[in-house]
DNA sequence: AGAGTCATCTATCAGCGATAGATTGTCAAC
DNA sequence: GTTGACAATCTATCGCTGATAGATGACTCT
């Protein structure tokens, strides 16, 4: 066994039972093991969620980067979508992202400032945006993962015709997008 | 003691030490009670931290409504500002709100959105707009209140100034805003 | 063969949310 | 003034959790 058999496992039981129930000892069963066996590969069960929540973003944090041929508004949507499907992959997939210390890869984020400021998105907008994107999408996933639970059932929204959070994602990061571009100035480049 | 003093003092005790040590013992100890008896008051413990929750909404759900004369772009900064300073209020309040399912108030939202059509603002847009400010906030106040931990202290950024969480929480709204903006045109009514 | 280390075990701790069921305090009706 | 009902609290206990201490086996290098 090592860390990496004990990560995949603790993520395939995430997904079977949830956040709220990913407890040491049934992830130790899962893996025919004792409980205190875990804690020979991490300190605390924090630093398993912090590496679970890391190797979860795996398809986002190795997606291609964008090249300089990209349009940059097209790119910008379609970085943010990927960063969306990625915390929707997995069960409670934006809380465990939430809940622990991202130390996101500095070099990659400082490939794509690079891209979109050699684009003539001045630096500072540039930060901004993806900012505010990453900060929208966490808390759109958040509400769009968020346990319906027993009693609870989604009441009848009486009037309003419950919102699609798929198209909901979709008008607010058209939204901030459009403040960028705003700012940047209308001009195609 | 009643539901409110129980309420208020499991707020106080949120501030002193954090969500993740709101424990029931704790906040009997403190209301001078075992901790059972807690449970005549809320059934669960997910109950009494929705009313947690809702209680310290309160600012923010009681401030005024708009009037017509205010300017809808204005009103729609400081609406937002407003949830934000709620959610700032309080030790990981960002958490304690976006952990409970939230029933909002929803004769004073039909008013918001009312205001808001009634100054130009297409229904979709309004309610698209308010959605995504809403939720940029949760991920900005989350992040923002995220627990720093021991032995992750705040690494150099190395290059980077190191973001200011107000103005980055001011521009991304400025994003928004101006995004729709842009959608709704330009004309000042 | 012996030393060292990696990996796992057994045993146990303190703390948690929750339930069952007895017990008190208070006030109204008889 | 005793009786009853109800609200509010208690004691005792359950099963579960994350975490630690320390023993034990297994494998490798010398």
């Amino acid at each position: 066994m090592n860390r990496e058999t004990v990560i995949a496992e603790a993520l395939s039981l995430l997904d079977e039972v949830g956040l709220d129930a990913v407890s040491t000892r049934r992830l130790a069963k899962r893996l025919n093991v004792e409980q205190p066996s875990l804690y020979w590969y991490f300190r605390t069960k924090k630093d398993l969620l912090a590496a679970m929540a890391a190797a979860a973003m795996a398809p986002h944090a190795t997606a291609p980067l964008p090249t300089p041929e990209d349009d940059w508004r097209d790119w910008f949507l379609d970085n943010t979508r990927s960063f969306r499907r990625t915390l929707l992959m997995r069960r409670d997939g934006a809380r465990l992202h939430a809940g622990s210390t991202p130390t996101g890869d500095l070099d990659r984020i400082h490939r794509k400032m690079d891209f979109l400021t050699a684009s003539g998105v001045p630096e500072r907008d540039a930060q901004m945006a993806m900012l505010a994107a990453g900060r929208f999408t966490v808390g759109s996933v958040l509400e769009e993962q968020a346990d319906p639970g027993p009693g609870d059932g989604a009441e009848p929204p009486a009037g309003v015709p419950a919102i699609d959070h798929e198209s909901a994602f979709e008008a607010g990061l058209t939204l901030i997008l459009n403040g960028l571009v705003h700012r940047v100035g209308e001009r195609r480049t």
